[in-house]
RNA sequence: GGAGAGAUGGCAGAGCGGUCGAAUGCGGCGGUCUUGAAAACCGUUGUGCCUUAACAGGCACCGGGGGUUCGAAUCCCUCUCUCUCCGCCA
């Protein structure tokens, strides 16, 4: 959510950057903003004003029946009494109109940073760095699904009968990479400074809101009705979430958090080649890392965090890609964000497997996270994440680009994990 | 799941329905003393919003929401959470 008070001074600014997110009916919402907002000051200035005066009688009041003047009280009463319908009457206008405002408020995505290229769609994303040579197959090369399949480690049917589409069955040197990916990505960030978390899957309401899925992907996350619980779509949701109504001392920056957990994401009509073995699920592994970082130092740790990220990459030996995506494809929440590639041979296409983004105040207005410097005074503070990284589309990378005639290779790094060389 | 108790400032802990944004203690910050430190003493110590160029002033907040009252931290309702006992359980 913007601040309101942003808003309010750089309009213009605002304006441009909406255009830029290719967001739709930007000038109309914004003049209702301004609108309602000099209408809710008003309406605060009599409110107070009012209460004010209520306060002081009241006191008066009180001075009187003590001092047993009870006609003169009895009087002030009344007067009292009609200020307060008074009031009743300006705070539910105000209630009304402050309802409207952040209705319109929610609304509003992030703006880009001004480093984001214009552009509508994934077509307009710059690549700004790439790495490693793309894997040229043999003419009967296998798709990662045809792989699972053949040496029996990823199960999908098994998986539509337990649960539906979108929820494989890892199994036996399958089962093993999911938990040695994990264990792997987990001490890289650990060694990198990051804090391991181990969070709730379940989230309430207000944690949904705070990092920017609710109202905006409500219906994209799984609920619990019984207990009004979302599942989590990523771990950057319950572990930002842990900064809600914080106020941080500035030593404290940047906090460096990271965490596994299973995702999962409903991702209604979904279709084709994109959905086809491990390319999108509902339900998915992935280790994340997030910052909270000082306003002045954000973009500095995006580009830590990025070069991070691509560093894991590099070590699994994957051939990879960095995307500065463009303003229209761009998240709700995001200022400027960095998808990071792999690139399947065997599909020979492009996979996302990490997206690294700066959200700046975006996520920390909504938060409530905040922090004192020297001076006592009190910030927003700027949030950071990043995959690093989901594992499916890693998998799918690894099966496709190892394969051989004697089975699939596993990258040196991981073998200290696996015990194993070979998936055969 | 059943029964009871409770939720107050960074923490601990007071608070007859009126002068309570809230005693007191600890902690934090500033100062006096000291070569330095400790101790002692003095002062200071929340957040948000509105008005203001500023000085300053006003309003709200004692778990959340609603109510009673001229006036609520204090009374009533409701929700959430915590603790104790019982039950169940990895």
């Amino acid at each position: 959510m913007l601040p309101l008070q942003l808003i309010v001074e750089n309009k213009e600014k605002i304006l441009q950057g909406l255009k830029k997110k290719h967001f739709v009916n930007a000038e109309e919402i914004i003049e209702k903003i301004l609108k309602l907002d000099e209408e809710r000051r008003g309406l605060i200035k009599q409110s107070n004003e009012i209460k004010n005066k209520i306060n002081t009688l009241s006191k008066e009041i009180g001075e009187l029946f003590k001092s047993g003047k009870k006609p003169e009280a009895e009087h002030k009463k009344q007067e009292s009494v009609e200020l307060k319908s008074n009031e009743t009457q300006v705070d539910n206008h105000l209630k009304k109109v402050e309802t409207e405002l952040n209705a319109l408020l929610v609304l509003l995505p992030n703006l880009p940073h001004e480093s984001v290229p214009e552009g509508k769609s994934a077509e307009d994303n710059q690549v700004v760095y790439q790495h490693g040579e793309l894997p040229v197959l043999p003419e009967n090369a296998l798709c990662h699904w045809e792989l699972a399949q053949k040496y029996d480690i990823i199960d999908f049917e098994t998986g539509v009968k337990l649960t539906g589409s979108g929820f494989p069955v890892y199994k036996g040197k399958g089962a093993k990479l999911q938990r040695v990916l994990i264990n792997f990505f987990l001490d890289q960030a650990t060694q990198n400074g990051y804090t391991e978390i181990e969070p709730p899957i379940l989230v309430n309401e207000a944690s949904g809101f705070g990092t920017g899925q609710l109202p905006d992907k409500d219906g994209q996350m799984y609920f619990v009705n019984e207990d009004k619980l979302y599942l989590i779509p990523t771990a950057e949701v319950p572990i930002t979430n842990i900064y809600r109504d914080v106020i941080l001392k500035e030593e404290e920056l940047p906090i460096k958090n990271c965490g596994y957990t299973p995702c999962f994401r409903r991702e209604a009509g979904s279709y084709g080649k994109d959905v086809r073995g491990l390319n999108r699920l509902h339900q998915f592994d992935k280790v994340e890392i997030v910052q909270i970082t000082h306003p002045e130092k954000s973009y500095e740790v995006l580009e830590e965090m990025r070069e991070y990220v691509a560093g894991l990459l590099k070590m699994l030996e994957l051939p990879l890609r960095t995307v500065k995506l463009c303003g229209g494809d761009m998240s709700f929440a995001s200022a400027l964000t960095y998808d990071m590639e792999v690139y399947s041979a065997a599909q020979k296409r492009w996979l996302e497997v990490s997206s690294v983004s700066n959200f700046e105040t975006f996520q920390t207005h909504r938060l409530k996270c905040r922090f004192k410097d020297k001076n006592g005074k009190i910030h927003l503070a700027h949030s950071l994440n990043g995959s690093a990284l989901a594992l499916p589309r890693v998998v799918a990378a690894l099966l496709e680009n190892n394969q051989t005639e004697r089975g699939i290779r596993i990258p040196k790094v991981l073998v200290p994990y696996t015990g194993f060389e070979w998936i055969d």
